[in-house]
DNA sequence: CATGAATGAGCCTTCATTCAT
DNA sequence: CATGAATGAAGGCTCATTCAT
C-alpha cells in the first residue's frame, strides 16, 4: 500500500518529495515529532494533505527521511576540515574542527535544521538515532579522537583520548544546547558568524592549553 | 454559611497535590510536555481526572509548579560546596561543584527529575524558564565566576572567565545531554556513581589544566 | 485509558449506555461493522462524538457490547419454548421451537436486531462469535436435539440427530437469509405475523413427514 | 486519425480485464464490497491503480461484472442435471441436483468465489441481484420445482411444490452460510469432497422421506 | 492509450477541559 | 467541595477517483 517506486524518479515527483522535505525539517525543527501536524506540513509544501502518505508512508517515516536527509546535508556543507589546508598541523586541524562543528550546529535557513533537529533526537531519540550515529557520528569521532591523539602524544591511553575528545565536543554542542540560558544569562552573546568565531577561537585555545598541560605532565 | 479559611490548607488536599506534583515530574520527564496526558498523571497519582484543573488550573500550571518543585528540591540536594570543607581551596571547590552538579543531573528517582525536564526545557522553552534562571541558575553561575576567578588569577577579565566558567558546565551537561549517543558510541561507559566519579575527576582536572596553562600564558 | 468504573451505576451514564447501545444495533443491522461510522451512530444516540470512546473503548468493543446484548434480549422474548404447555408432546416442541425461532430472526424494532447481526456475523465473523455460539446457539442446539431424539426414536444415533436438527435450523433461517432472492422470485410471500405461522406451519410439517418416514425405516 | 475499432478487443487489454476480474473477486469474497480496496485489487492483478476505473468505470461496475462472472462460471461447472444419466429417475435428480449445488457453494479455487460472493449479496444486496435472480436462480428454481412436482404427485398445489423446493434448497444453503456456527459447534464436520458426498446423501434422503410421507398423506 | 501522482473528503481516536451533581 | 460524565476540536491515516503526461 502506498509503495513508490524507487527508481523511475520522476521529477515531479521529486519535486514534490524535496518540498515536503524541507517543509517537514522546518516544522519538525521548530515544534518536534509529536507536536507537528501533517496538515502543517502539507500547507507549507503546498501538497495535499494526503501526500505524506502517498509518497513517505506515514509521519514517522518521513521524520526518519529528514532527520537523514538533514545530517548528510549539514556534514556535507561542514566537513571535519572545513576550509583546511592539504598539510595541516593538529592544532589546525583541532580549530577547523571545533568551527566546523559550530558553523554546522548553528547555521539556520532552508536545509539547515539539522541542530536543532539533532537536540531534539538527544532528549527523546528515536529509532532513527542508531543509523545517525553508526554512519554519521562515528566516523565523525574517529577523526576527533586522532586530532587529540596528535595533540596528546602516544603516551595517552584510548580512554583518555575519548575523554579529551569529549571535552572538546562538549563546548561546542553547549552553546547551542544551553542557549536559551546563556541568551538570558548573557544577552551580550551573539551567534552570529563573528561570535561563532569568538566561540570556536575560544573552545580552541581553551583545549589546546588544557593538552598542553595534560601531555606535559604525562611525559614526566 | 462556612466561611472558608484559605491558608490552613486541607491535609488530605496537600497530600493530593503533592501527589499531583510527584506523579506528574514523572510523566513529563519521561515522555514531555505534549505528550504527558492528564489522565496518566491523575492515574499515577490515584486522584480524580479533574485534579489538576482544581489543583493547578490547567496543564501548564502544572508543569511550571513541577519545574520548580524539581529544581529548588535538586539544588537542596545537591548545592555548589557539596560535602566541602569550610576553607576549601578554589581547586577542591571546583571538584566540588563539578560532582555535585553531575550528581544533581544524573541522580534519579522520585523528586529527582530534575536533569530530564530541564533538558526538554533546553529543547523547548517554555515560559516557565525565566523565573529558574534567574532564580536557581544566576547565582550557580556567580558561584562558578568566583572558582574560575580565583584559579585564572586577577588578571582575567569578565568576558574571559565567563567562557571560562561555560567550558566547565558544558563537560558536565554534555554526558546527560548526549547520552543517546555517548552510550551508542562507548557502550563500556557507565553512568553509576563510580562512573560519575571518574567523569568528575576527568572534567576538573581538564579543566585545571587549561586553567593553569591559560594563566601562565597571561602572567607572562 | 477510559475505564469506566462498572460498579456505581450512575443512572444517567447508563441511559446515554443504553442509547448509544440501541443506536448502534441500528447503524451495525443496517450497513454492518465497517461501513457503520461511528458519527452516525453518537447522530442516532444523541450523544457526543466521544461517547463511543468513552463508554465502550472503541467501535470494535460497542459493536461486541451490542451483538451479545441483542442475542441476550432476543432469546429471553423468544425461547425454544415459546407458549409451550407443561406437558407437551415432541410435535408441540418442534412446532414451538421454529416458530420462536422465525419470530426471533424476523421480529423488527428496537431492540430486535438479532437476526439481521447474527446473518452478518455469519458472512464476516467476528471475534465475538465464539462466545454467542458458547453461550446461546450451544444450548439451543441441545433442545433441538433432544426433540429430535424424541421425534426419531432411540435407534438415532447422535451424527443423525444432529443432521437431522440441521435440517430443521436451515429451514428456518432459509427464510430470513435469502429473503432478498426470495421476495425476487416469489413477490406473494409475505413475513408478516400470518405469513410467519405458515412457514413454521410447513417447516413443522415437511420436517415431521421426514422423522416420521425415516424413523420407520430404522425400525424395520 | 486512428480510428479504433471498439470491438476486436486488444488482446493485453482483455488480459488486464481478465486478471481484474480474476483478482477483484478474489478480495470481494475475501472481505466484502466496501473493504476491498482498489489498490489491493489492482496489486493483485498486477495492473496500475486506474485500471479500474479505465476498464470497468469504478468500483461499483467492476463488482457487478465480478458477481455476474463467477455465477455464470459457477453455473456451467457445475449445472443442476451435473453427472446425470439421461433418462433419470425424479430421485436420482433430486440427489444430483443437492450435489450439485453444494459442490457449487463449496468449490473453492480460481473462478470459484461464487458462494461467498452470494451470500455476501444476500446480507447486503446490491442493484446485481436482479439479474442474477432473473437470469440464473429463475431457471434453478424452475428445475427444482420441476423435479419436487415429480416427486409429490400432480395432486400438489403451486405453493405447496415452491415450500417444499424451498425446504431442500435451504438444507444445502445452511451449511455454507452457517459455516461458522457449525464448525464450531460440531468441529468435526469436515467440508472436503467426501464430506460434502455425505452431506448431500442426507439431505436427499431427508427431503425424500418427507416428500414420500406427504405425497402418501396427500392421496387419502 | 495507459499511467501514477495527486486529490480531498471522511473515519476513528485522543485529549484537555467543563459543569452539573 | 470534589467528582467524573460529557464535550468538541483536532490529528493521523485511508481510499476511490481524477487528470496531466
Amino acid at each position: 500500500m502506498g509503495l513508490k517506486p524507487s527508481q523511475p524518479e520522476d521529477p515531479a515527483q521529486a519535486a514534490t518529495r524535496r518540498h515536503l522535505l524541507e517543509a517537514a525539517s522546518e516544522v519538525f525543527a521548530e515544534v518536534g515529532f509529536r507536536a507537528a501536524t501533517v496538515r502543517e506540513i502539507c500547507q507549507r509544501a503546498e501538497a495535499n494533505i494526503a501526500a505524506v502518505n502517498y509518497h513517505f508512508g506515514d509521519k514517522e517515516h518521513l521524520y526518519r527521511a529528514v532527520l537523514k536527509e538533514t545530517c548528510r546535508t549539514a556534514l556535507e556543507k561542514y566537513p571535519a576540515d572545513f576550509g583546511l589546508p592539504p598539510k595541516a598541523t593538529p592544532e589546525q586541524r583541532l580549530r577547523a574542527f571545533v568551527h566546523s562543528f559550530l558553523l554546522r550546529i548553528f547555521s539556520q535557513g532552508p536545509g539547515s535544521r539539522h541542530g536543532k533537529l539533532m537536540a531534539r533526537e538527544m532528549v527523546e531519540p528515536t529509532g532513527a538515532l542508531d543509523a545517525i550515529v553508526k554512519e554519521d557520528v562515528g566516523p565523525m569521532a574517529a577523526v576527533l579522537t586522532s586530532i587529540v591523539g596528535d595533540l596528546l602524544g602516544s603516551s595517552a591511553d584510548a580512554d583518555k583520548k575519548r575523554l579529551c575528545g569529549m571535552s572538546v565536543v562538549s563546548q561546542v554542542l553547549f552553546y547551542h544546547h544551553c542557549r536559551p540560558v546563556v541568551t538570558r544569562l548573557f544577552p551580550t552573546m551573539k551567534f552570529d558568524a563573528a561570535g561563532i568565531e569568538q566561540l570556536a577561537e575560544h573552545i580552541t585555545q581553551f583545549s589546546l592549553a588544557a593538552f598542553k598541560e595534560i601531555s606535559k605532565g604525562k611525559k614526566k
